[in-house]
DNA sequence: GCGAAATTTTGGAGCGCTCCAAGATTTTTA
DNA sequence: TAAAAATCTTGGAGCGCTCCAAAATTTCGC
C-alpha cells in the first residue's frame, strides 16, 4: 500500500503537499494538484489512511454497543427489545455523525473486546456481570449502563419497573382475576425453571436488578389483593427461548393471568395458547413487558407494561456522546391495555 | 491520558517493560511486574491504548456495514429485511471474532464515510448510487455487495429474483386470478408513484437491478397467462411507507391479487384489508418478496418469495472477513405458500 | 525593477504503541 | 570463581498521518 510519502516521491513534492492536496486543495496550485493527483493515481493510492489520521486524532468517532446480558449481537437483534436499543442507539450515532460498532463478546472474550475495542465510549445493554463495568471504566471512556445502577459516578438509565409490575398486577386484579402466574427471565443458559407455589423470596430475588424490582412491584401489588407472591408459580426462562409459552401452560394449568418479564415471552405465551386452543383472553389474560412494536401487531394484540425503548438507548447514546456529568434517569412506564387481557372466564373450565 | 512512557517513568522502567507487563507478563519479573502495575495505577493508566497497536498492526479487525438503499441503520434496523441483514452480518462477525461497524451516511456525507471508515472491508446494501462503489473500491478494501452485479472483479450475491416473482405470478394464475397489480418499490424519498394500466415498459423498468429483475419475471409470467404487465397498475412506494397497503386498495379497486416486492410492504396490505374489512384472501389475494419472520407471523400468515436473508449476509460477511479472490453468487428463492393467498372471488362483488 | 506582501510548499515533531536486536543482569555450570 | 547460559530489560525504528512554523516562491504596488 502506498503512503503519502510514495505520492510525494512520485510527483516531486512533499508528504504535506500531498496530505493537502487530499484534505484543503484549495491550498495547492491547480497544475500542482493535478500533477499530485495523477501520481496518486498511478500509483493506486486511494486517499489518506484513516489509521494515521487517527492516531493524530485521537479519537475513533465511534461509539461501542455491548448487547444486554449474555446476547450476542444476533440475538439481540432478532428479539423485539433488543432491536428497538439498537434503533436508538443508530439514531442518535446517526444525529451525531458517529458510527456504532457492535462490540460482541463471549463470556470469554468480553474483557479483550472492552480493553481493544476501537471507540469513544459504550452503551452497556443490562450488565449481568459487574466485572464489565469495571472493565469499561478502565478504560476511561464515557460510557452508559441500561437497567443497572451503579453509582452516581456512572450514567445510568432504567425505567421504573417497579411501578409498571404494580400496574400490571392491579389491571388484571381489577379484572376479576385471582390465579397468576409470573413468566419471569433465566438470566443464565439452561431450560426453564420452576418456581412452584411456595417457593421463597430468596430463590426468587436473587440476581439481577430489573427482574428483582419487577417481582418486588408484584409481590406489592399481588398483597393489595391479598395474595402472596409466594403461592403464584413463578417460571424462569432464557430471552428467546421459543418453549417459555409452553412451560407456562405445562406447569401452571390453573393459572388465569400471565404475566411476563418481556413482549417476547408474551408472544410465545400467545403462540402457545393459539396452538393449544385456548383462548385469549376468554381463558387466560397475557400481559407483556416493554412495550415492543411487535406487541402491538400480535393476535389478539398484547396488553403490556411499555415504555420508549428506542428513546432510552437514544438518551444513553447521547449521554455518551456528549460526555458530560454522569446522570441517573428513570424512564417512566405505562401500562398500554390492548386485547390480551379480560376478565377470567367465570366458571372454571378444566383446561388441557 | 498517561502513556506507556509515563507510566514507565513513573515506575523507573523503560517504556518497552510496560508494554511487556501489559501484553506478556510472563516475560517480566514478579516483583518488577507488580511495581509497574502499582505505577500504573497511581496514574490511573487503564492498559495500552488501543489506538497505538493499530497504526502498528495495521487492521481493525472490524468491518463495516452500510445499510441498502439510502436507509439510516435504525430505519434498516426497524425493517423485517434489513434486521436479517444484520444479523447475519453479525452471527459471520461473532464468528471471526470481528466488530461489526454500522456506517452511516447520508447522501452528503455518505462519501466521507467511506473514504474515513475504521474497517478492513464492508458490506454495501443494495447499492442505489453507483459512486459508492468506486468510493469503496478507492480504499482497495475487500467488499461485498448485496443484490447488485458490479462485475467480475467484485464480490456480490444476489437473488435469482426473476424466478421468484415468475413463481408468485405461476401460484396466483394457477388458482384463478386474472386481475393483478403489483406493488413496488420506490427507490427516491417521496410518496406513492402510480402507473397506471397503459403504462410502458419505460416508466416501470428504469431503476434499481433487483427490481428490474423482479418486474421482469412478473412481465414474463404474465405473459404465460396471456396477460400483457402494461395492464397492470403498478404502485410504487419507498421502503417502510405505512401508506403503500391503502395505495393500492385506492389504486387498484378491482385486483384480486396483489404482488409486493417485499414482505414489509405486503404487511402493510394486510393491515389496510383488515382495516377495511376486507377479506385475505377471500376477496384479495397477498404475496410478500423475501421470506423475513415477520411474513410467518401475519394473520393470515403471508405467502411470500422467500430466501435466506441471513444466510445472504453471513456469506457476504465471510467473504470480506476471508477477502479471497472475488465471487458471484446467486442464491434461489422459493415460494413458500401460506395463508394469504386463495382462490380468487368467484362472483366479483364490488368492493368500496 | 525592487522590496514588501501574499501565497505555496516543506519537513520535523509527535500521536502511543509493538517489535526486536542488543545490552544488562542473574543463574548455572565446570 | 570465572565463563557460559539463561533470563530480563532497554530504547530505537517505524506504523501513516496531521499540524505548523519556517522557507521558498509568486504576486503586487509604486
Amino acid at each position: 500500500m502506498p503512503t503519502l510519502d510514495d505520492v510525494g516521491l512520485a510527483a516531486g513534492v512533499s508528504r504535506g503537499t500531498v496530505s493537502n492536496v487530499f484534505n484543503r486543495p484549495e491550498l495547492v496550485r491547480p497544475e500542482l494538484r493535478e500533477r499530485v493527483e495523477a501520481a496518486a493515481r498511478a500509483l493506486g493510492y486511494g486517499g489518506p489512511d484513516p489509521k494515521g489520521r487517527l492516531l493524530k486524532e485521537g479519537r475513533f468517532n465511534a461509539i461501542g454497543f455491548m448487547p444486554p446480558g449474555a446476547y450476542a449481537i444476533a440475538e439481540m437483534v432478532r428479539s423485539p427489545y433488543g432491536r428497538e436499543l439498537l434503533m436508538g442507539a443508530a439514531s442518535a450515532c446517526d444525529a451525531a455523525g458517529a458510527t456504532l460498532s457492535l462490540v460482541n463478546g463471549t463470556d470469554e472474550t468480553r474483557m479483550a473486546s472492552i480493553r481493544e475495542a476501537l471507540v469513544d465510549g459504550f452503551i452497556l445493554g443490562n450488565v449481568v456481570d459487574i466485572d464489565v463495568v469495571a472493565s469499561v471504566k478502565r478504560r476511561r471512556l464515557p460510557f452508559a449502563i441500561l437497567e443497572s445502577d451503579a453509582g452516581a459516578d456512572v450514567n445510568s438509565i432504567r425505567i421504573d419497573a417497579r411501578s409498571g409490575a404494580i400496574a400490571a398486577v392491579r389491571h388484571l386484579a381489577r379484572l376479576g382475576h385471582k390465579r397468576f402466574a409470573i413468566l419471569s427471565i433465566r438470566r443464565t443458559v439452561g431450560p426453564a425453571i420452576v418456581h412452584r407455589p411456595g417457593h421463597t423470596d430468596r430463590a426468587l430475588m436473587a440476581g439481577f436488578a430489573l427482574d428483582h424490582q419487577r417481582l418486588q412491584g408484584f409481590e406489592a401489588a399481588l398483597a393489595e389483593a391479598s395474595l402472596s407472591i409466594a403461592d403464584v408459580p413463578v417460571i424462569e426462562t432464557t430471552p428467546g427461548d421459543p418453549h417459555a409459552g409452553s412451560a407456562v401452560f405445562d406447569h401452571c394449568p390453573q393459572a388465569t393471568a400471565i404475566m411476563t418479564m418481556s413482549d417476547w415471552q408474551a408472544i410465545t405465551v400467545l403462540d402457545e395458547a393459539r396452538r393449544r386452543g385456548i383462548d385469549v383472553p376468554g381463558q387466560v389474560s397475557v400481559v407483556g413487558f416493554d412495550g415492543t412494536a411487535e406487541a402491538a401487531r400480535t393476535m389478539p394484540s398484547l396488553t403490556t407494561v411499555a415504555h420508549d425503548i428506542v428513546g432510552k438507548a437514544r438518551l444513553a447514546a447521547e449521554m455518551v456522546l456528549e460526555n458530560g456529568s454522569p446522570r441517573q434517569v428513570v424512564m417512566p412506564v405505562e401500562l398500554v391495555v390492548r386485547g390480551s387481557t379480560g376478565k377470567p372466564p367465570s366458571a372454571f373450565p378444566a383446561r388441557k
